[in-house]
DNA sequence: AAGGCTTTGTAACAATTGTTACATTAAATT
DNA sequence: AATTTAATGTAACAATTGTTACAAAGCCTT
């Protein structure tokens, strides 16, 4: 775990801190599609991503769900990190996008790493700001554009996350990710095939570069 | 100033740190309508608001603007706070949404504080945390609400920041805001005049509880 | 191969939001 | 008071998005 950790982290945290991160964390690897974090559940602990990416979204108690951001590589969950810190139920919902790793932090060590070391502080501030960055992102994408450009924008992210260009999803996924109706994502997918941009199939969407 | 931090920041900060503010932060008072934070500028310090409310915007490169937050007493803007950090030039606008009193603590104690006081830190992540439950909340408006709600609930938060149910303010600003045009903001709000919800004369907005 | 289930295609229509154009009214200026 | 300017009202129409309903195609199970 030391190794993965110094390969992922080694750039910035100082190699005390890693060294203890080694100690109190738990490496965990789960595959595309599982639960890492569940919604009303007390969060166990902060997760370092080590590789993979895993989606968040916010949930709200009516079961309605919004995407939020991706974690990846080097990140961690600025949400998740409130929650600790306060011991509330989590509000949000994390779902393993393609196999990932990740280091699990318990809640308990959070507070002295926060005080110990200034790297440590650096990165859960900077990992603060970029999450703000990606929801403001996020919401000037639905503030200002169409449909048909979120979709292609949404296929586009969806490709560099699973690295693939063949993407197996349903257009009822799509549809709920984007908060429309799956007759609309169909129609527009059906445009963006006539205007050669990607392939229809069943199940799979082909995008053609 | 003392008194005034004392009253806003004592239930929060050590007397040693509000001390230490009160040596390096200097007390500034703007009207409505000034701009605190300007765009493409370096960041001079970071604020805390004792009285008032303030209006932060993401600003784009063409101009374009979108509303991301309000800071009002006992906040701070986590936006800025990062700008100087970084030393990058400043991506949003802050506007005073009515008068308002602050104290800008400069950027070069910034760093001092994160070391000395975990009070300060508290703030800090709480703050960043909050703002970020705001534009997760503006996110949601957009995508779950149809016009004619989010028009009705743009016209309560005004009423509330700016403490007045009389609002002076034109259908071309609202629309603006809420990103549409101002014949479709016109047409809501004379549904809403003839649901009894609000008067409209020139240059107010009359909201009847 | 047949039947059942899921996914996709498509038409027809409704609702919402956006656009253009111009009239009307209120305030400000001369 | 007359003129100019800014703000609002309204109609007519366009574009986008949402909804319903059903057909067609692909996949799975038996």
């Amino acid at each position: 775990m030391i190794n993965l950790l110094r390969k992922t982290f080694g750039f910035i945290f100082e190699s005390t801190l890693i060294e203890e991160i080694n100690k109190i964390g738990t490496l965990r690897e789960v595959s595309a599609g599982e639960e890492l974090i569940r919604f009303g559940e007390f969060i166990q602990g902060v997760p370092l991503m080590i590789s993979g990416a895993v989606r968040v979204n916010r949930v709200y108690p009516d079961g309605n769900e919004l995407f939020l951001y991706y974690i990846e590589e080097g990140d961690t969950c600025s949400m998740s990190f409130n929650c600790c810190t306060q011991q509330k139920k989590s509000e949000i919902r994390a779902i393993a996008e393609i196999d990932s790793q990740f280091i699990m932090i318990p809640v308990s060590k959070i507070e002295s790493l926060i005080g110990k070391y200034s790297s440590w502080r650096q990165f859960v501030f900077s990992s603060y700001h970029n999450r703000m960055v990606e929801v403001v992102y996020a919401l000037e994408k639905v503030a200002f554009e169409k449909l048909d450009d979120r979709l292609e924008e949404y296929l586009d992210q969806k490709s560099r996350i699973t690295q693939s260009d063949s993407l197996q999803m349903t257009h009822q996924e799509i549809a709920e990710d984007l908060r429309t109706s799956r007759v609309v994502i169909s129609r527009l997918l059906k445009k963006l095939e006539q205007m050669g941009k990607l392939k229809l199939q069943r199940n799979t969407i082909e995008l053609i570069r």
